[in-house]
RNA sequence: GGAGGUAUAGCUCAGUUGGUCAGAGCGCACGGUUCACAUCCGUGAGGUCGCGGGUUCGAGCCCCUCUAUCUCCACCA
């Protein structure tokens, strides 16, 4: 029994996928070794949080990721793709804390072991399922190579890379103002915050002078931290308080002194023109009390609740403390005014709690020697974005950059290896616990680690070489460093890119991957960010079993441009789904004809056809197109190239170009007909093959009877030798002549059911193809009859009619011809013909366009002018003898 | 305040180096039960490529102004 008939009428994807992926799975295709034979191509993956469920951003990300791998396996390469997840340590630690709330517990009262252990064993649940979600997107992830950043080599290279760092002076500790999160309860760095204008209010409240003469009113979002005021600033400038300098100030509700001082950092003319400053809860205020060596007064606690600096405020979380405090200063007649306030307030990435800036002691990366080397492998092109907009995003932000607060107040992370002695209050940075204190001698019992965890970010930095062994000298570290292509979000080019691109250079004097190809997010079908809160979002799980993988994968990397955002509609799912069915139907037609052992050594390519040698051609042309767009990163435009090729050229002209050659068996071009099919058909798959990777697998196993995996087959390559002008000029000849044919009857009201004779007065050399054609004409054209003649005596009078590049048509319909609408019909021709020749005589009219333009283009132009005039005095002709 | 994106058919979007580039899918109209596929086939209608300038022999594509819209960065108490 032929394969064929044992196909499905219509592909189901759900049968398929899992069986073909544990295949590929299971004959080690996805692993890469380093090979000296072979040239390396490396892409490690983003990624995953351990907590993270799959969404379309994942589905967009790694289907591009393993299109290329994909592509570059089958190109010859030794192809790595290595995946990890992420301990996404304040996500992950929020996660856990969530679910000891549940059982009324606290990070406290576990303990930090026992927090630890809960910790890996979430991991342990959760970590392997995103794996298990990429596996259902077809990723042909080396997963034997699966690393975590937290597993052991990984925190080596933490620990290496802090301790390095420090050394060279570029991590620090420092006591500054960081971005703290009530709830989290942590320090987080600059880009962990997320503006969002909330309506607030500005408070008009009066501090009296010290020596009773009046009061000196200043405006405050946030009146809770005057409780932390050690001083109010003016613009020196400003004639209106130049008086006051110097003098004092009566903080209300504390009742201490506070100097009025002087500083440009206050705008003239905005608000009261006077600032309270409190350096220990505004970046601003912090450096302006620097320059003037004022106190700097805690009055919140890392929870967010007023401190005992707050006096009898104590105690009160900070929104109630403002509300009282708001209400004592009316009270005491001292609140001058309340102004609606819209203001952008920043807020935790993580929790969206409004952060409060705050003084504390954290440790920091040094940026600018960091940044420097970073942009300058950008500008040189060691580094090249693609598209290329977005290295202008990335020197935006390199260039102003401030430095890095790496500490976290987690326990889920890698902790930093800083040990302080409780002998000498010395620091000490060190891979391992010293054995004695280097300052003061102490012994080692003396000294206890920092308690604070490192960014997550810190690890994901180092992703592109920690994962091939580094620190260590690994044979994979020197054969697939650094790696070729970067995927991923352009949200995520701070976080991420940058800081592999400069912990990189620092650490390996090298940029860690050669491009970054940055794609956009996937919205809703109206436009809006797929989140939770909204509900919004769409499963790509979901998605996948109800049209499967290779429809989604398609529906995402077609249609739309690179780093734009994208709307997901079902709608593209569906085509692309049709699309998948197209071609198994296509698989499924080519081996129905078949014989059941087609024996292609007797094929012999003089005996190919005109059509043969155009899909040939054609199919050549696709190959070297799409391996252009493909090196090129060009996936969308590849993609659609193959879908078009495939459903028109092939299915739609090809196929049924060669049916009356496969449903006669005596046809002596029969075997060369299933030759060409099959040859374009394997290729087609091939150069599919990245994109929908099962469908085309499932496919290939048919026609192939003793194949492996399409997987490792080879890529398609441009043949020289298959290329056939003439060949194409005829099957076009033939392809337009049916369509314009179609397009008479169709205008004409022919049902399919009225066959009808076709007369095309032709040149000589077009004359022996059209007739030749009788069959095609019969199949695709409902022709009863075609005859091909050199001039128009004897065609009858009654035929509707059209002109196309080389041939004249007359249908004669008889009774069915409506010789005014045929008029009509042949009018809008001529005029359409006399727009375009009007255009191509202007150009060739033009002497500047003759003399400066390519020669090409010129000649070109003069081809077409040749054509549409041979045409346009055909129409005329046959427009004049209706009209007699 | 700074930077960037987008504006093309009713809808969603392509358009790779300026010269058949005015396209696709969906939708719409009309017609198709012959043996690959109705998840299909055929035919067709629909756009002065946001406005206005400029460069060029030639611009959807390059430059400038403007309008609309989105995003990122910074953030004045």
């Amino acid at each position: 029994m032929k394969k064929a008939e044992t196909m499905a009428k219509v592909y189901d994807p759900a049968k398929a996928e899992k069986r073909i992926y544990e295949n590929w799975e299971s004959r080690g295709y996805f692993k890469a070794a380093p090979d000296p034979d072979k040239k390396p191509f490396t892409i490690v993956i983003p990624p995953p949080n351990i907590t993270g469920q799959l969404h379309m951003g994942h589905a967009l990300d790694n289907t591009l990721q393993d299109i290329l791998i994909r592509f570059k396996r089958m190109q010859g390469y030794e192809a790595l793709w290595l995946p990890g997840t992420d301990h996404a340590s304040i996500a992950t630690e929020a996660k856990i804390v969530d679910a000891m709330a549940k059982e009324g517990l606290t990070k406290d009262d576990i303990g930090r072991d026992a927090f630890l252990e809960r910790a890996w064993a979430w991991k342990d649940l959760y970590g392997g399922r995103i794996i298990n979600q990429l596996k259902r997107l077809g990723s042909s992830c080396d997963w034997d190579r699966l690393r975590f950043t937290m597993d052991e080599g990984l925190s080596e290279a933490v620990t290496e890379v802090f301790v390095r760092l420090y050394e060279k002076g570029l991590i620090y500790r420092g006591e500054r103002i960081t971005n703290w999160c009530p709830h989290c309860n942590t320090s987080i760095s600059d880009i962990e915050v997320e503006y969002k204008e909330l309506d607030g209010s500005f408070w008009y409240i009066n501090y009296p002078l010290a020596d009773g003469s009046g009061y000196l009113m200043i405006a405050t979002t946030r009146p809770e931290t005057m409780l932390g005021d050690t001083a109010v600033a003016v613009n020196p400038e400003d004639e209106k308080y130049r008086a006051l300098v110097g003098k004092k100030l009566i903080l209300p509700l504390v009742n201490k002194e506070i100097p009025i001082i002087a500083d440009d950092y206050v705008e003239l003319g905005f608000g009261t023109g006077a600032v309270k400053i409190t350096p220990a809860h505004d970046p601003n205020d912090f450096e302006v009390g620097k320059r003037h060596g004022l106190e700097v007064i805690k009055v919140l606690d890392d929870r967010g609740y007023v401190n005992e600096n707050g006096g009898r405020y104590c105690g009160l979380e900070r929104y109630e403390a403002r509300k009282r405090i708001v209400k004592d200063l009316e009270e005491l007649g001292l609140l001058v005014k309340v102004e609606p306030h819209k203001h952008n307030v920043g807020t935790c990435q993580r929790c969206g709690t409004v952060v409060e800036p705050m003084v504390s002691k954290q440790w920091y990366v040094k940026m600018k020697p960091l940044a420097e080397p970073a942009i300058e492998a950008v500008r040189s092109g060691e580094v090249r974005f693609v598209p290329e907009r977005f290295s202008k995003i990335y020197y935006n932000w390199m260039e102003n950059i401030q430095d890095w607060c790496i500490s976290r107040q987690l326990w889920w992370g890698h902790r930093i290896p800083a040990y302080y002695c409780g002998e000498c209050g010395g620091t000490v940075v060190s891979k391992t616990k010293p054995e004695k204190c280097p300052h003061c001698g102490a012994d080692g019992d003396k000294l206890t680690q920092d308690p604070d965890t490192l960014d997550t970010w810190f690890s994901s930095a180092l992703w592109p070489f920690s994962t091939l062994g580094w620190p260590h000298e690994t044979e994979d570290l020197k054969y697939f460093f650094p790696t070729d292509v970067l995927v991923t979000g352009y949200d995520i080019i701070f976080f991420w890119v940058a800081r592999m691109i400069f912990s990189s250079c620092e650490q390996m004097g090298k940029a860690p991957f050669r491009h970054v190809l940055i794609h956009g997010l996937i919205r809703d079908s109206q436009g809006r960010k797929m989140s939770k809160s909204l509900g919004n979002g769409i499963d790509p799980l979901e998605v996948i079993d109800e049209y499967g993988t290779d429809a989604l994968r398609f529906a995402i990397t077609s249609g739309n441009a690179p780093g734009n955002d994208q709307r997901y509609l079902p709608e593209k799912v569906e085509a692309a789904r049709n699309f998948a069915n197209k071609i198994w139907n296509a698989t499924r037609f080519v081996l129905l004809n078949f014989d059941d052992e087609p024996d292609f050594a007797n094929v012999d390519s003089s005996r190919f056809t005109a059509e043969d040698k155009w899909i040939l051609s054609e199919c050549n042309t696709l190959v070297r197109e799409v391996t252009e767009n493909l090196e090129k990163f060009e996936l969308g435009v590849a993609l659609t190239k193959v879908y078009d090729f495939m459903w028109d050229k092939f299915c739609d002209w090809y196929i049924e170009l060669v049916k009356p050659r496969l449903f006669d068996d005596t046809d002596k071009t029969r075997t060369e007909a299933q030759y060409v099919l099959n040859d374009t058909l394997i290729k087609c798959l091939k150069l599919l093959h990245p994109f929908m990777p099962f469908v085309t697998e499932e496919l290939y196993q048919s026609l192939y009877k003793d194949a492996e995996s399409i997987m490792i087959s080879k890529w398609p390559e441009y043949d020289e030798e298959l290329v056939y002008e003439k060949e194409t000029e005829k099957t076009e000849l033939i392809i337009n002549a049916v369509r314009a044919v179609r397009n008479i009857r169709r205008e004409m009201n022919v049902p399919n059911s009225r066959k009808a004779h076709i007369i095309f007065v032709a040149p000589d050399e077009n004359i022996s193809i059209l007739k030749a054609a009788e069959p095609l004409f019969a199949r695709m054209a409902c022709a009863s009859g075609v005859s091909a003649v050199k001039d128009k005596t004897g065609i009858p009078e009654n035929a509707a009619s059209a002109v196309i590049d080389g041939a004249g048509i007359y249908i004669p319909l008889d009774e069915l011809i409506d010789l005014e609408k045929e008029a009509e019909r042949l009018t809008k021709e001529k005029e359409n013909l006399e727009k375009e020749l009007q255009r191509v005589k202007g150009k060739l009219g033009n002497e500047s366009f003759v003399s400066k333009a390519p020669q090409k283009v010129v000649d070109e132009e003069r081809a077409k002018l040749e054509k549409y005039t041979k045409m346009y005095g055909d129409l005329v002709q046959r427009l004049e003898s209706l009209k007699s």
